[in-house]
DNA sequence: AATGAATGAGCATTCATTCAT
DNA sequence: CATGAATGAATGCTCATTCAT
């Protein structure tokens, strides 16, 4: 009675173990999928491959996912979980300095990121995992968004700021810097990132708004 | 005249017919596969799909192309060349202005957009299709950094203004502007936009820099 | 009326065409056929490789035959006409000079030969083809035993020759030398040859039968 | 003790099963192959064919087998080791006694011989495949020279015995065995053929050399 | 629970053959 | 007559998934 109760929540997980053996032998098979999906890409990642590269069979991967799409469901349920940004204090004596933190604690989640290089293709197909994603981004924006209204409640902003379009300019860029980074092989400059987004959203000093 | 001049780029096309009734059937092929990428993404599309959706038989596609991936180098050619970012001249009367127009026309090749959607995927697998994408970004990346380093050096911009910064961070939004506009089903304001994008490059009117 | 009158032959030439440059055509179809079949083996050569071989249009093919098996046979039919074997006479003075001839005229049709290397596989497939092969491969051994026996019947060879073995054993060895010389890259002496295989017919001189 | 030897002699095995479930599955597949090559030949045998005449899903065959070459190649392995010529004694008071119980015991070794009816159109296709038997075929090329050799020092043959020559006849005769008996549906009679052989190697006893 | 052998649907690709031009 | 575009049956091979051990 107790023993089966929430095993099949949402007929999802075929099997969430309670002992210890068998919860490494999932968080093993999820790191390797994790792994070989930011690696090779979802489609040509085989179920096959990630059993073995997690060390087990893969009718042992069949007993803890249903399939390949479960896998990578459950680990993006655990890295969103662990990716709420930051709520933005825009309303402080230095912004610019802030925002330079936040995107640097985003680029520190840049593992997780790599999940986000992987998504693109399915999203097309696999309605239910964009609703995740998309819902994760809006908590994302939905966060930016709040730190804009408040700043321009306080007459901080420019008084003609299009609150929506800036927020998502910001989160925009903030995505896309593990990307840049990748490819250019240079370390981002966040203090300068930051000074250019601030103009976005503060009137010089000097100027009265 | 120059229709046909740079047709054989990529290489290995198996066979680029000259007679009117096979060139539409190449073309429609070439437009099936571009639909049918959008639509489902890369991997989950297969030649007999393009096929059929063509209305040829699976031996016609194979014709014309090596492989579906042949198919979509095909598809990119056409597109890139035809989406060279007109020459962005910031020093002009009204920036913004020029700003917006060139943000609208790069919405109107949306279509072309559609196929980078379904590249992400592949750029881990595929290097040298990585290489033609990458190639044309940084197109586009030189061309605005050209534009702000004439504005900078005319003494238009903000003194500090990171050029290599900003530039990506402006190719960053033109970028997402059409994943935006389906995501949220709404219209972009190329005008606003291209407000704050002013406001990161050049310093308000009234100020002295 | 006389212009078709032969045409359809045992209804296995689609169209022997009688005018020069369409014979020409067919020649050189079979001419290509031979080359490709002895240098990539039959199964692996394609319809459409011996077209363009020949430098004619695959349907052209199709045309003269009616698929890869009847030029095939056709090329066979046009060789083994050539390839009777010379009636051996072992009655003469010095039967290991004459059969030294024989030998090397045989090889001179290596060319020939090269098809024998092709058939292998397909007798087994082909029964229709393996009658002809081996009806020819009878005649050739038809007229050594035939040789043989007119020799026993003169008393010149061993008594106890058994004919039927032995004409086998000279067919066999017959038909291997071009295998040999093409694995060995040696040139056969045939004398030596010739002089082994009448002292399997022939008691020496010095003895009394 | 030494059955598993070798076995990944050729390399590229994908799975050599030690359950004997597995095992059985595995010879079952081999056996097949050996069967419908010989009966229809190596190209036009498919490997769906094989799988299906073995009993197991065409799956299970390229679980145990690369390809169809591979498997050609695993069965050519079995059956070479198996097939060294016994050391041919011309040195004996009965050399025709003796050759007769070679030609025999090589007659039993028809079934591997069946598969080389199937090689000759490989042979132009796979040197690597060429190298193998074009080996084997020289160990017994070799065995038969070191033979006669040793008869030759013993003062027993012809004098002017040319070696190489009469150790290839009489390899070719070995091999062409097989397929005589199925051409004519003959019975061999070895000791007659040994008769024969003795002939072109040995001054009959009357003979003084 | 864990294993990995077995399955077979499904995709990529080739090629003999036809037929409209 | 010649052409070569079009066809689609057939083959090779992969991989998600099941199930007996």
């Amino acid at each position: 009675m107790s023993e089966h109760e929430d095993r099949q929540l949402a007929g999802a997980f075929p099997y969430v173990p309670q002992q210890k053996r068998a919860q490494q032998k999932r968080n093993s098979l999820l790191e390797s999928g994790r792994e070989l999906f930011i690696k090779n890409g979802y489609e040509p990642t085989t179920a096959k491959e990630i059993a073995t590269h997690a060390g087990v069979a893969i009718g042992t991967f069949y007993r803890y996912f249903s399939d390949k799409r479960q896998l990578l469901l459950a680990l993006l349920q655990n890295q969103l979980d662990k990716m709420l940004p930051p709520e933005p204090k825009w309303i402080m004596a230095n912004p610019e300095q802030f925002l330079a933190a936040i995107l640097e604690s985003h680029f520190k989640q840049l593992e997780q990121i790599g999940l986000y290089q992987v998504l693109p293709e399915l999203l097309i197909r696999d309605p239910e995992l964009a609703e995740i994603l998309i819902q994760s981004r809006k908590n994302w924006h939905a966060r930016i968004l709040t730190g804009l209204q408040q700043a321009k409640e306080k007459g901080l902003t420019w008084p003609d700021l299009e609150l929506e379009v800036v927020a998502w300019s910001i989160l925009v860029i903030l995505e896309n810097i593990p990307k840049k980074e990748k490819e250019s092989g240079l370390k981002t400059d966040y203090v300068e990132l930051a000074k250019i987004i601030c103009r976005m959203v503060f009137p010089p000093k000097g100027m009265t708004s």
